[in-house]
DNA sequence: GATGGCTGCCC
DNA sequence: ATTCTGC
DNA sequence: GCAGAATGGGCAGCCATC
């Protein structure tokens, strides 16, 4: 559709039409909006577009209309819903138009969008009906909805549906509406429409998770009521990456703290007095305290770590003053740990289940939250607190216990003790070090260079290629790679050790692929896979050697990717399964002297 | 009861 | 998580 | 430089089906 057409669509949707029905939400005034943004490029334009869009809503559509536009079907800190499979789609689809599932897939890899098939196939030639509260609902039914049940609920939010309303639908469902709009737009749009100042409402959305309540409170020129939502997870700061301890003290100079990097599950931790007991589960409170942790998808993870609960809470008598604003936010890592050891990160996965995991697999993995910021004290909001403020305060906090820890941190002030730390810390198995400046505020929802981590892969190994395949995304490029070891130096024999895939350049890809077929001793499934001659030398890079029946070498690679092609050695000059072994067992003693 | 497709959610 | 891209 | 979009590996749960 042509931009001009959407333009005088969308602006028709905020003209007075029928006044009982102006500001109300028709799902197709937003989804008119939507295609007019999609086609649009200039940002400043969007947000005029948008709030005033927003502008004629009443409170309950603008509340929807926000969400929506950020792509969700909830507030984010809310996620109740998580967003539904292409499958489950491609059924209501084909139940909805009659339309076999598999000429549906036929349209969808020729469109390749979902949303542009559920508007291709849902031709409804009545008036579109449905408003932005039609959809909060039927959203509402599928958030308490299980497994297949879930796609009678799907059926009913698109049976009504005309196509452009189908398009947007599927897109909400799929969690991501692709219109090329930032959060960030959104909140300018906010601003726009309230007349108040951009910063205003992003302070208002970080202290409330909530963009659409934050639109409402500030229509009514109410923001400076929102207060800190305990419960209500915050964004998370990130950090950037860099390769070399130089790097650091080039783009910190002002000064930074070094903390051990740990590897595990991000979590954010929410401790307060439990108040009067409502719909919360029993198992996230001890001795009247309740305990959240959020990952870093905002998800609630508090029932897959019921042993950290009351080691949080009891954190509180040390820490929380009583009253209403009683609380404390904690940012840190959930590390798997065994008797004071920290184990590889792959050993959590057990314990992500969604329901209470068992006893024994509580048993069998313990773990630790180790903190290492704190955003939240007993009515104080850290965020614009310095860094080394925030850590003053958490170290006269943190009682340490086996399953509380505080983070490892340290002041460093010249390039040469920073690498001498990063040096221990890969000799200890760790995958390299966090740097923070140490006048960094804490910025939720942003990369910053006021954190790095300085990274480095564990393991690198030169290995031989001996197959090939074309998958269909890397067509017609060879982009994984069967790759083997030599047995001993004195044994030439090659022992597969695994695939790698990921790593190399487009023009490193072609190359490689012209040797492919050079080197090709045999064609499988149409030339996809191809066996070839043990010429190719790679360097991989490995985080991780997992034992594996799979494999001649006995081993597995975890996490490979391709750091260079080695032109200049031969298959002679590969790893064999003796170094191969030593740098197990050298890994192995890395766990094992780490004591995180 | 095992298997396999699909989904979801970590990294 | 990483990588690529568009602004 | 940033945020978003697209990508990958790994594993466990759910459900339908064998």
């Amino acid at each position: 559709m042509p931009p001009n057409h959407n333009q005088r669509r969308a602006e028709s949707a905020m003209v007075d039409r029928d006044t009982d029905t102006v500001g109300q939400g028709a799902l197709i005034e937003f989804a008119a909006v939507a295609e007019w943004i999609e086609a649009a490029t200039s940002r400043s334009a969007k947000i005029a577009l948008l709030s005033r869009y927003f502008a004629q809503l009443q409170d309950d559509p603008l509340y929807y209309a926000v969400h929506y536009f950020a792509g969700q079907g909830f507030p984010q800190r809310e996620r109740r819903l998580a967003p539904i499979g292409e499958l489950t789609l491609v059924t209501a689809l084909s139940v909805l138009s009659g339309i076999e599932p598999a000429k549906l897939n036929a349209h969808l890899k020729r469109l390749g969008d979902l949303a542009e098939v559920a508007a291709l196939v849902l031709v409804r030639q009545s008036e579109p009906i449905l408003t932005l509260e039609d959809v909060a609902i039927g959203l509402e039914q599928l958030a308490k909805t299980q497994g297949r049940r879930k796609l009678s609920w799907v059926i009913r939010l698109l049976e009504p549906a005309t196509s452009l309303e189908a398009k947007y639908l599927t897109r909400l469902l799929l969690g991501d509406l692709q219109i090329g709009l930032e959060e960030a737009m959104i909140e300018a749009a906010v601003a726009q429409m309230t007349a108040q100042p951009l910063e205003q409402i992003r302070w208002g959305y970080t202290l409330l998770g909530d963009l659409g309540k934050t639109a409402l409170l500030a229509r009514h020129n109410q923001l400076t009521q929102a207060r800190m939502q305990l419960f209500q997870p915050l964004k998370f700061m990130l950090a950037s990456t860099v390769q070399d301890p130089a790097q650091v003290i080039q783009q910190l100079p002002q000064g930074f703290a070094v903390e051990t990097k740990y590897d595990g599950i991000r979590a954010q931790a929410h401790i307060a007095p439990a108040g009067k007991p409502t719909n919360w589960h029993p198992e996230t409170v001890f001795a009247g305290i309740r305990v959240a942790l959020f990952s870093r998808t905002a998800a609630d993870i508090s029932l897959s770590f019921p042993d950290l609960i009351a080691p949080l809470a009891s954190l509180a008598p040390h820490a929380l003053v009583t009253g209403e604003t009683a609380g404390l936010i904690l940012d840190g890592e959930i590390v798997p740990c065994q008797n004071d050891q920290i184990l590889p990160v792959a050993a959590l996965q057990p314990r992500l289940d969604p329901e209470s995991p068992s006893a024994d697999r509580i048993a069998s993995v313990p773990v630790a939250f180790v903190v290492y910021d704190v955003l939240y004290k007993d009515g104080a909001v850290l965020l614009n607190h310095p860094y080394s403020e925030r850590r003053r305060v958490l170290e006269s906090l943190l009682l340490e216990t086996p399953e509380v820890r505080l983070a490892a941190a340290q002041i460093l002030f010249d390039l040469e003790s920073l690498e001498q730390r990063f040096f221990q810390a890969r000799a200890q198995g760790q995958e390299g070090l966090m740097v923070k400046a140490l006048n960094s505020c804490y910025r939720p929802g942003r990369r910053s260079h006021e954190w790095l981590k300085i990274k480095r892969a564990i393991i690198t190994l030169d290995v031989v290629v001996t197959a090939a395949e074309i998958t269909p995304e890397t067509a017609p490029w060879f982009s994984n790679y069967a790759v083997a070891i030599r047995t001993s130096d004195g044994d030439p024999t090659l022992l597969q050790i695994g695939k790698v895939a990921v790593g190399l350049s487009q023009p490193e890809l072609e190359t490689l692929s012209d040797w492919i077929q050079r080197y090709t001793i045999e064609e499988f499934a149409e030339g996809m896979v191809r066996l070839v001659e043990p010429q190719i030398v790679l360097e991989i890079t490995v985080e991780q050697l997992k034992p594996s029946q799979r494999y001649k070498s006995g081993y597995d690679l975890h996490d490979a990717r391709i750091v260079r092609i080695r032109r200049d050695k031969s298959v002679n000059d590969i790893d064999t399964l003796d170094s191969l072994l030593y740098l197990v067992e050298q890994t192995q003693n890395w766990w094992d002297s780490s004591e995180g």
